[in-house]
DNA sequence: ACCCTGCCAGGCGACTATAA
DNA sequence: TTATAGTCGCCTGGCAGGGT
């Protein structure tokens, strides 16, 4: 069973009735007494046929990090080195990046991705300070590397990068090599560096007061109110600072909305209208979430049964904000990849 | 003058990896 | 989850060379 996330709920409070407390070190699901008495519309969940996945399990076999090997092979001798508590093999790959059992220095416990690459590739403490290709940012040819144990980043040569010339943006490839071979000396500007012009023509097209908006959102299956889906994200908290001309800086707004019955994201937007109409100054966003969620909330304005009175005045307002507006976000994030190091 | 063929570059879509 | 960029394969169109 899956939620379906095509289905609108009917009831609010839905979560309400299962409250996951700590017990001890364990997570327990308390269900509330009253969950027959209140009618759950069934349609939440979704029977999904997986015959089709366990067919390709069944004939392709399992594939993980590094291993491919039909089930039961890997079932029998996995759980015979569980028992005997001996260990496997390290089979070192670019899935490494995302080690669950990586340690910071000093931290007192045991570091497997460590263990796993001394064995795999004999490195020292020195390289390992060093770094490693799956170091470098968005490095899409690590997995090549590592198969010929190329793996210390001061060892990745010329032709394992295609640099391509940016122009007056940073391209990807040319910040990948600049982590590797370090900034060029005629343009380090002590540790970091900066596309000048392309930085202050920029900041040039910027308007002050600068806002700085930043959301907190979340997305769970189960719907908390009436009318929404399952995974739907709920925008429960933003946090507001101004920059103004002379450089001071203020937190100016927060917004927060925690009681568990409130559906947060229509007087969220309202909250948001309400502080940034104040001015034309231009809203400064971190990569492209803050977008995403607005469109979201617009979306639901105009598909809810009930809507505020005020939704075309705060759907307009998300309109001008959003990507394509008349005073759309602007991403710092992608500008700190264009012009900084 | 026209056509065919092969080569190559660029465009495009599908897929995939990555980041936030 | 969404957005974005890299990669790869495929297609197309331009071009050159050679044949009819």
């Amino acid at each position: 069973m899956m939620p379906d996330k095509s289905v609108q709920v009917s009831v609010s409070g839905l979560n309400q009735l299962f409250k996951i407390v700590r017990d001890g070190k364990r997570s327990k699901v308390i269900t509330n007494p009253h969950v027959h008495e209140t009618t759950i519309d069934k349609n939440l969940l979704a029977l999904v046929p997986v015959d089709e996945f366990v067919d390709i399990v069944r004939s392709e076999g399992m594939q993980h990090a590094g291993i491919s090997e039909k089930l039961p092979v890997l079932a029998e001798r996995w759980s015979a080195a569980y028992k005997a508590d001996t260990k496997i093999e390290p089979i070192a790959g670019g899935f490494c990046g995302k080690c669950e059992f990586k340690s910071i220095p000093g931290d007192g416990l045991q570091n497997g991705f460590r263990e796993c690459w001394t064995e795999a590739f004999n490195l020292t403490d020195d390289e390992f300070a060093k770094g490693t290709v799956l170091d470098v940012y968005n490095f899409r040819r690590k997995d090549r590397l590592i198969k010929i144990s190329r793996v210390v980043i001061d060892q990745i040569q010329d032709d394992d990068v295609d640099v391509v010339d940016g122009g007056e943006r940073l391209s990807l490839s040319e910040r990948q090599w600049m982590q590797i071979r370090g900034i060029p000396k005629d343009e380090d500007l002590g540790g970091h560096w900066v596309a000048d012009t392309l930085m202050r023509r920029e900041i040039g097209e910027w308007k002050f007061p600068y806002h700085f908006i930043d959301f907190e959102t979340s997305t769970v299956a189960i719907p908390f109110h009436a009318g929404m889906r399952p995974y739907e994200p709920v925008a429960f908290q933003f946090s507001h600072h101004v920059m103004h001309e002379d450089g001071q800086v203020e937190h100016v707004g927060e917004f927060l909305l925690t009681d568990p019955v409130v559906f947060p994201n229509f007087k969220f937007a309202e909250a948001l209208k309400a502080e940034l109409e104040q001015d034309d100054g231009t809203v400064f966003m971190w990569s492209h979430h803050e977008n995403t969620i607005l469109n979201k909330i617009a979306e639901q304005l105009e598909s809810t049964a009930n809507p505020p009175c005020n939704a075309p005045h705060l759907i307009a307002f998300i309109r001008s904000l959003v990507s394509g507006g008349d005073r759309q976000m602007y991403d710092l994030c992608k500008l700190s990849k264009d012009a900084y190091f």
